[in-house]
DNA sequence: CATGAATGAGCCTTCATTCAT
DNA sequence: TATGAATGAAGGCTCATTCAT
């Protein structure tokens, strides 16, 4: 028994190799510099045990968006449980993005492949199922707050605005903001200097537009984001340099 | 020279025929169903002669966000002269995206391909500067705005708020959203009905949250939205049925 | 030794079993789909055995062929002692054919294959003695009932007709005739109804060529088909449901 | 124009070297030893262009049985206008099966291959149609003879035989023939000494059965097969040796 | 200038066979 | 003796790019 265990072990030490490998490559050459053949000599593995690991190209893939997928839910339940305010909470999702970024960049880049090319038809339904589930579950943590906000009388939502629209504003305005950063280096010329900055002053500015209590102008953040790095992730904070 | 100059017509002619043709492509099959022998045999010209007009494949989506980028500035710019205070034409620039995105789907996803892809290695110095100058000039139009609000006392901005930064956050917030409704065709089933609405109603919850005046509730957006369509963008407007 | 006679039965089976397997999948999807993988995977054994068995790929193809020939002679000596007149045996050998093609489909495919792809330069000699060894018996068993027929006054060869190649005759005309019906579904559309019928009466035409008495139009051969059906196939019968 | 017609005859030309190359490696080495690379290689052009004229490896065996279909639909036509009597006319058909087999060997294990292996599922349908064509075609002029023979007084039917089930027994004596000669080489070995002949006779015994007149002890076949030789197929039968 | 046949590197994938455990 | 992970050669096919006509 004690050697099917190392052996399983030894397959997800494996697995992993092979997945951290690829992700590099996409990151590094994108999606069609990513091959079976650069895969099999980097990992040092034939290409006949690649595929025994997954049945082609977009099973990597895909398997790299669950799992990235599941790193993130986690991130994000960790930050829904801080110790504080509803708003100090969703400030600690925004905090949780942006490790998730430094911990993991590209991730954000596979996802988009996931999409934009004809990947999801070769992916089984049950991946798909898995990685609807990761969206999911992130999608709750964060509408959890925002119910937590309402019930609390911290935020008082008009009849026509659903929790989980103002979870799509603080999506999308997250989510196109680092894409920004990502994609075009040269914000700075464009009159943007400090996007990581800008981007966590818009988010507040987000939500003080629905009025969540309490107002930026009234309340210490900046404050409630250094006890939320302490906090909650003072591991992933040392490992990005985010202090 | 009216030789060369109805040469020099139908040149651009046929280069804006395969850019058509290729952006098509684009969009229906990803980026690797876009290729060579495919836009030749639609455009009815010999791969040769497209070999003349572009020196490479990567050549022609540059071109296509160099053209896209130019369409788009125009669009902002005339958004940007809607005549009304400077929070409506900052709406103007939203109902601009929104027509944008609808004219001409597959060029947000060109957009990315441009970053994903190793595309920019092989892109000429040249055409870099020509897609960073239509970037500078949508900056521009927007930026031009917010300080107008500024300059006008609509707007009041805190010491470390640049101009630059509401413009980013509007930008993130368009472009995130944009992207998410795309990507994820079941926003639905994860609570989030009616996408678009959502996107506008957080694009002026933003501004809101800069106290940008007049705030939503104290105007008719929806009344300003219906003027911009029928005034500034009457032709657009009807070719996407967004009346 | 009770116990090496109890492994002795085991591999036999386990033999069989694979076999059994290979051929079902040749008879399926063709010899490209008869894999080792899947093989291993139908019979629950490991590649590795699979191998203790079969030294390689074309070493289950020879056996199989060999298999198959057995089966075939032990039709045909059975068929060769019906009780009855010599052409009634001879009959009784068509029947034979008809009930081995559909007890074993494929198995005229194992043949084929056997020497259409380059696979007998791999068979070991020793197999291919087999092999012809079974070819051997089932003509042995054909001729012995020419040389009865002629013996026993039914039929009376010219000079330069060997009892060999009437047989050969009846071989070409059945292995023809059923190689036709499974290579073409669209007999039908050329015209031959019937095939299976128009085979048998072919078989007693030819043999009417030869003068085989008694002739088709004196004998009831019909009913001879039918007790050779119900006395010497009975189980076989039963189990194509021929009745 | 005559720029084109050349051009032509050079793609004519070209697609018959690899036909003609491939038909050479599979009649060596299998279907499976006959591979894009190899017929590249032998042809001396590229991949590229090979599959230029064949979309993909079945096209090229499709191709094959339907050249193939053609010669031999030709050859049929020719032997059924010989000058004689219906049964010597059936005779040249068989005298042209014979030319056929010596002039295109390996042609009969395409049309095996064509149907063992699941190329037919990738052959589009407009190929299937020109196949059934060339036998309908082959048929058409067999069964001519027969009904021609039934007009003049020849052959009597009985009622429950159709000329086309007395073709389908033509057909299958020869065709299994013809596939035992190729895939046996052992043949003498089991007591069939000449083949060749002994088909002949068989084709004959068969007639005869059905009482197919003149009868072959009225009338000297070999003098027709002889004169079917001389006049038809002068050509074939020097290159081939036949005489 | 236009053409489109020719090229061939490169990609994904399969599978017979081996061998350490 | 059984296992099945690992191997890697080989195969089918695509497509950006070139160049003779």
């Amino acid at each position: 028994m004690s050697t099917s265990t190392r052996k399983a072990r030894e397959v997800q030490a494996r697995e992993r190799l092979i997945l951290r490998t690829a992700e590099a490559m996409v990151a590094e050459r994108g999606y069609l510099g990513m091959n079976m053949d650069r895969i099999a000599e980097a990992t040092e593995y034939s290409k006949g045990t690649i595929y025994q690991h997954f049945a082609n190209k977009e099973e990597i893939v895909a398997a790299l968006c669950v799992e990235g997928g599941e790193r993130r839910v986690e991130l994000f339940r960790r930050a829904a449980s801080f110790d504080g305010r509803p708003r100090e909470r969703m400030t600690a999702i925004g905090v949780s993005t942006e490790l998730y970024l430094l911990l993991h960049p590209g991730h954000v880049q596979m996802e988009q492949l996931f999409h934009t090319e004809s990947i999801r038809e070769k992916t089984p339904e049950s991946r798909l199922q898995l990685l609807f589930a990761t969206e999911l579950g992130c999608m709750d943590a964060v509408v959890g707050i925002v119910r937590d906000a309402v019930t609390e009388g911290d935020l008082t939502l008009p009849d026509d605005v659903a929790p989980e629209d103002v979870c799509f504003g603080l999506w999308s305005l997250t989510y196109g903001g680092q894409s920004l950063i990502a994609a075009k280096p040269h914000l700075g010329e464009v009159g943007i200097a400090e996007a990581a900055a800008a981007l966590r002053r818009n988010q507040h500015a987000l939500m003080d537009g629905y009025a969540w209590g309490p107002a930026s102008h009234a309340w210490d953040y900046d404050a409630t984001r250094r006890r939320i790095l302490a906090e909650t992730f003072p591991e992933e904070a040392a490992a990005t340099g985010l202090v």
